[in-house]
DNA sequence: CTCAACGTAGTG
DNA sequence: CACTACGTTGAG
């Protein structure tokens, strides 16, 4: 209290300082009146310590962008310094409580370092409550009662027994540490509304708490009754057979924000569903969803509440920042580590023990057993940390009481997930997309699009099966994003099984022409909602190193190293990489290298979650095949702006809307860009694209394009013309591969355009596509004599090109340049 | 002390 | 509600 008073006496004091006039304007951000308030309302429960950054998190641990928003505020970027805020890629994933803080009761420090224990380690660490503000040793409360509710969003925040007994929900407030999206650049949040796409999720109601985010008690009623059905559904059936949980929800629509992490975020979570289990209980059987903590930590009495618990369990990942942290400084224990990835892997693939276990003894038997034994045990003692996945289950699914939990787990939020991910969808997804064209690298020339989505249809089919049979999506929920980049995988597996397909996808899409006529694609855009994802929170993956070897059960390690079995896991696919990820820690660990996932194909995938989002934040793949998906300019903002060694961005079929976010967040290392059929794209657009940001700034002025670094632009399909061409010369001076089939509006002159004199495309295209663009003759040929690096000129399917033309082409280059004709129409450089 | 930046008052 | 601005806290 004291300290509160000297605080409201402080800022009082301060308010009637007169101000210092620099200021450019006369806002005054504090009055009096608003330090009043200030201490009013923090009055009850005293001042919130202000949380600092980690600096472990792999945000902290870049250097300042240079090109956000708030970047571009700072002085030393040229900006004014008025808003002084963290760089957009730099806001901490976890924020910590200042070195500073100590028990109000014991006036100590945390002093979890001192033990080995978790629980103790739990018992001994600083907590702040979310709702009374108060910083306390778990320990030093005299009434250890009901235990309060661990937040595993943030490190060492709960809410603590006093309020939770009070009942107080503490959504009012604001959790600590959190930047709500209005924190950051508009542009990132805002969505035009401009046309049609906009709709795509209707607002979510404002998540009122971050806090609250999994507040089992919270006064949210709904979550209650959710609660409880959660559990018993857990109990009654092993996560499979759980029909899809929408019905609990009694909302019968997909929501975006159904998918499984959600349990964990609220952050996303719109509306008022249930989230519920951000945070786990730490005492409460009552919970279904009581987290894991509470095994893991298990501060008061596990007993109780094992079931629960073991659902919450997945949640430990939440927590496990600071878990994590703790791991680290001790000697990690390499399963808890293993945790968060598992949890996300358990996103993925989670719901299907049973069968993720089989398909695991598929893949590979003989050591499952043992390891996955061993692990388990492992992962239970570990069980404090807070990973970074927040799925957190996995892990702890390894033991016995975990499996269970993890079945338990899977099924509370998942019911809305489950169906989002239903193969169903997807199948009818992709039924309605037409055209997509994607081609393999090999395929590069084309391949007529039905091909690919029959594929995708069985894939989805047979995903379904499984589906149905352990209803997946449903349990995921609570995973964190790997989970969900997991069920889609699933679901289209099978695409991939074996086959190191993804790879492809992301390669060249050229579109084929196949069917000259073909109509625009029409893109699926599903109805889905789009969460907020600014408050996502994604959890660092764990510091410390992946363990090298693994634990046996006798003790012994195996003889296999990590990277010959990096090398084994390299030739699985991502569907299979999933189920791996559910063996045991360390092969989630080790699954989740970024090394296995430098591409992240999620082409028609039907709706992106933010566990799909955060699954993808965490794996910083090279290459993002967003193709005909919903996504919407918010989540596209957000993963792009976290995506910053991203070089291969597909966006095929999605709207321009979303497309657009590529125009307020930077990609400066994008080489790779897939913009075909992009509804609403034209000059204006491109335009938009293309432009340097306008910077009103003084001193800034940079002349060059976000996209300065493309190499290869896929625009099939747009309605561009020579000025958008003229742009893409402009601020494309690298520009390889150009790709303008079923361009209507291409004419010779655009070719000539892209060849003429003094443009750096002349010289530095070797690929262009100008299949099905009915306006180029024969003239464009002897434009394309011009390009120095010219190797591979399409012009299949354009009307006005003769077969002649192209001879003579042949015939003229042949001085310098042997072409060849690989397919009518399709000139090749003979190397 | 300086620098960074948290959290919210205030604005439109 | 989205967004700016800024006092003030926290690290070093
Ligand atoms: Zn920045
Ligand atoms: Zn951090
Ligand atoms: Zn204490
Ligand atoms: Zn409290």
């Amino acid at each position: 209290m004291c300290v509160s008073l000297v605080r409201c006496l402080t800022l009082l004091y301060s308010s009637l300082q007169p101000r210092p006039s620099n200021r450019p304007k006369p806002k005054m951000a504090a009055s009096p009146a608003s330090a009043v308030k200030l201490s009013v309302s923090r009055g009850t429960s005293g001042a919130r310590r202000r949380r600092t950054r980690c600096r472990k998190c792999e945000a902290c641990l870049r250097t300042e962008c240079g090109e956000c928003h708030f970047c571009k505020d700072m002085k030393k970027f040229g900006g004014p310094g008025r808003m002084k805020q963290s760089c957009i890629m730099r806001q901490c994933i976890a924020p910590v409580l200042p070195h500073t803080a100590v028990c109000l009761i014991c006036g100590e420090a945390g002093k979890e370092d001192t033990v080995e224990d978790d629980e103790e380690k739990f018992n001994l660490m600083l907590m702040e409550c979310s709702i009374c503000n108060e910083i306390v040793h778990p320990n030093c409360l005299k009434v250890k009662d009901s235990g309060g509710v661990v937040n595993d969003e943030l490190p060492n925040c709960w809410e603590c027994p006093k309020c939770n007994h009070a009942g107080k929900t503490g959504k009012q407030k604001r959790g600590p540490g959190f930047k709500y999206a209005s924190n950051l650049p508009g542009s990132l949040l805002k969505e035009p509304r401009l046309n049609r796409d906009i709709k795509e999720e209707p607002d979510p109601p404002s998540v009122a708490a971050a806090s609250v985010t999994a507040l089992t008690m919270t006064s949210a009623v709904k979550r209650k009754t959710e609660r409880e059905e959660i559990p018993k559904r857990k109990d009654e059936e092993p996560p499979k057979k759980r029909p899809p949980l929408l019905s609990l929800d009694g909302t019968p629509r997909p929501r975006l924000e159904d998918n499984p992490l959600r349990k964990k975020r609220k952050l996303f979570d719109t509306n008022d569903e249930p989230v519920v289990v951000k945070k786990k209980k730490l005492s409460k059987p009552d919970d279904p969803l009581t987290s894991k903590l509470l095994q893991q930590i298990k501060t008061e009495n596990d007993d109780g509440d094992d079931e629960d618990d073991h659902e919450d369990r997945e949640e430990e990942d939440r927590f496990p920042l600071d878990r994590n942290n703790v791991n680290e400084k001790k000697d990690d224990d390499e399963a808890e580590q293993e945790e968060d990835d598992e949890e996300e892997e358990d996103a993925l693939t989670k719901e299907k023990d049973g069968i993720i276990e089989d398909k695991a003894k598929v893949l590979l038997n003989p050591l499952l057993r043992t390891l996955a034994a061993r692990e388990r045990d492992q992962s239970s003692s570990n069980s404090p940390r807070a990973g970074p996945s927040s799925e957190s289950g996995d892990g702890q699914e390894k033991s016995c009481g975990q499996l269970k939990a993890r079945q338990q787990r899977r099924r509370f939020p998942n019911k809305e997930l489950s169906k989002e991910f239903s193969s169903e969808d997807c199948v009818a997804n992709l039924n309605r997309r037409p055209l997509k064209i994607e081609d393999s690298p090999a395929n590069h020339n084309r391949r007529p699009l039905k091909s690919e989505d029959s594929f995708n249809n069985q894939n989805s089919k047979t995903l379904r099966t499984e589906d149905a049979t352990t209803n997946q999506s449903c349990r995921w929920p609570l995973n964190n994003g790997r989970g969900d980049l997991g069920d889609w995988l699933h679901h289209r597996g099978r695409e991939m099984n074996g086959t190191p397909r993804e790879y492809s996808t992301l390669g060249f899409n050229r579109s084929s022409p196949i069917t000259p006529i073909c109509p625009r694609p029409i893109p699926c855009r599903s109805p889905p909602k789009c969460i907020q994802m600014e408050r996502h929170v994604i959890r660092p993956p764990p510091i410390s190193p992946p363990p090298d070897r693994l634990l046996l059960n006798d003790g012994e390690t195996h003889i296999m190293r990590r990277e010959v079995w990096m090398t084994v896991f390299s030739h699985l696919t991502h569907r299979d990489l999933c189920v791996c990820m559910r063996v045991c820690r360390t092969w989630n660990r080790w699954c989740c290298d970024k090394r296995l996932w430098k591409h992240i194909d999620l082409n028609r995938c039907k709706s992106i979650t933010p566990p799909m989002l955060s699954g993808i934040i965490r794996r910083q793949p090279v290459a993002l095949d967003l193709s005909w998906t919903n996504i919407s300019k918010k989540q596209l903002s957000w993963l792009i702006n976290r995506l910053p060694g991203l070089r291969v961005l597909l966006l095929s079929g999605c709207s321009w809307v979303a497309v657009s976010a590529l125009c307020t967040s930077s990609c400066p290392l994008l080489r790779t860009l897939d913009i075909q059929w992009v509804e609403g794209l034209k000059d204006a657009q491109m335009r938009d694209l293309l432009s340097p940001p306008t910077d009103n700034r003084p001193g800034q002025l940079d002349n060059r394009s976000k996209l300065r670094n493309v190499v290869d632009l896929r625009l099939t399909g747009l309605d561009i013309t020579d000025t958008s061409l003229r742009l893409i010369i402009r601020y494309m001076p690298f520009l390889s591969k150009l790709d303008l089939s079923y361009c209507n509006h291409v004419t010779d002159q655009s070719v000539n355009i892209l060849t003429a004199a003094g443009t750096t495309t002349r010289d530095s295209l070797t690929d262009i596509n100008l299949s099905v663009c009915n306006r180029v003759t024969d003239q464009s040929l002897t434009y394309f004599k011009r390009c120095g690096s010219i190797c591979h000129i399409d012009l299949r399917y354009c009307k006005q090109v003769s077969k002649e033309g192209c001879e003579q082409f042949i015939a003229e280059m042949s001085v310098s340049v042997q072409f060849g004709l690989t397919e009518e129409k399709l000139l090749q450089k003979l190397s």
